[in-house]
DNA sequence: TTTCACTATCTTGTATCCAAAATAAAAAAA
DNA sequence: TTTTTTTATTTTGGATACAAGATAGTGAAA
């Protein structure tokens, strides 16, 4: 962290994902400025920053807002997260180097250490990291971009409706590893990945995002969220 | 065109897309806000927006720059703009309504229309009409804007290095439209889209990406532009 | 009480000013 | 002449000031 915009980036950032303000909330400059002790510039660059990546909604002159979270919405945002991620892991099965593997792999173990450990807030970082990682295997600097903006747009859903990861009211977790739908799902993918085939990979990968789709879409509130993955708009239309 | 801000926006979109810089090119500030008469504040804040979407790049504090271009980096626009308006077709297919048909359909005639007139840069707009609205014809909100962000950035080597669009000595074009690759290619999404096939939507679009992609690869310098889609790594994988 | 209009306040849009960093230029040393 | 150091200029980052639009609130008229 150095100059302003960077502190407000992460700031701001850290404050969507830690639900600070709800979906819909409006987030005004003057309020961001003071509480963070900058001038309202890069408040409102990095406001405007963040809309451009997705994460945030801007309303004619009337300022920026979480965007408002709903069953639709989720369908095409993990859909567009299970195509993007699911070809960045193909093609990281394709040009991986061993370093490659050697980094999923250390990054499998300290993620089942903070499981087993029940230490979920680390837990959820070491998970960003893996995806994101995966996502700059793929060698791809447009992928890996996109793979970026929807990963952190879905975490909307994620952090606001997934009890699993920071639970209000703390439940105990299997201690064992091997329980975590996520941590087997992970190895699957960099096994695939480690024996270079990518249409596993693909397919494994989109698989673990449907997976944490189920988890989550039962929790969001109004609407209808019946036959969103029908067999006309699959999630895994290649398989 | 409203606020000073919008005016930034489509004046330096434009300025860009019309070679007004070259690749590598820095992007100043002073000098932009003088050229349009508008003070730094709605320049920047319109840079810092492309630099989001991908058109810029930013380097430190030392400005905004014209992306460099080269056959890797091309290599990974356009195999993102096949999986993604692929995809986009695919979903457009399933989705579609009589009016979505009706609408393609009529930007196909102007299409024919602008290219049997030879007139080149209202055929390109034409083409770019076309790819965008079958991004929103997907009905899947990331999918679009991630399409227009990629289909933008591939622009930079359409516009760039393709001389069919804009050539700078004018070669005379066949009037008859069925000559023209890229109008039976488009022709051939529609039909696709309009019986209700995805699948094929989506191989149709893909190729066609492919099309392009192999009619402008040859015309970038620098480097080694080889075995960029190899059987490893092909365009249509899935096909 | 309800509705409309007007006012006051708050928020964003834009311009300008200052500081810090980077680049270019000039001067000094090898 | 070449290289290094220092100085000057340019350019970006950040803060403040002002204008314009939006929101909220008050008061008057029906």
């Amino acid at each position: 962290m150095k100059n302003a915009e960077s502190i407000a980036y992460e700031s701001i950032i850290g404050m969507i994902l830690s639900r600070n303000y709800a979906p819909g909330d409006r987030l005004v400059e003057t309020e961001l400025a003071e509480s963070l002790g900058l001038s309202r510039t890069p408040i409102r660059n990095v406001l405007r920053q963040l809309v451009a990546e997705g994460l945030l909604e801007a309303r004619g002159n009337k300022g920026c807002y979480i965007p408002q979270l709903s069953p639709e919405d989720m369908n095409s945002v993990f859909k567009t997260r299970a195509l993007l991620e699911g070809r960045a892991a193909m093609e990281a099965a394709f040009c991986r180097t061993d370093e490659d593997v050697d980094m999923l792999k250390s990054l499998l173990d300290e993620e089942k250490e903070k499981y087993s450990q029940d230490k979920r807030k680390e837990y959820a970082a070491v998970n960003n990291k893996f995806h994101l990682l995966l996502a700059q295997l793929s060698k791809n600097a447009c992928i890996e971009r996109y793979v970026k903006q929807v990963y952190w747009r879905a975490g909307l859903y994620t952090f606001y409706f997934d009890r699993f990861y920071v639970p209000p009211a703390p439940i105990k977790l299997p201690r064992d590893p091997s329980n975590s739908i996520s941590c087997t799902e992970h190895e699957q993918i960099v096994r695939a990945i480690a024996i270079g085939d990518g249409s596993l990979a693909e397919n494994v990968m989109r698989n673990h995002i449907y997976t944490s789709y189920s988890r989550i879409a039962g929790r969001i509130p109004a609407g209808q969220s019946a036959g969103i993955f029908t067999a006309r708009n699959p999630f895994n239309l290649m398989s």
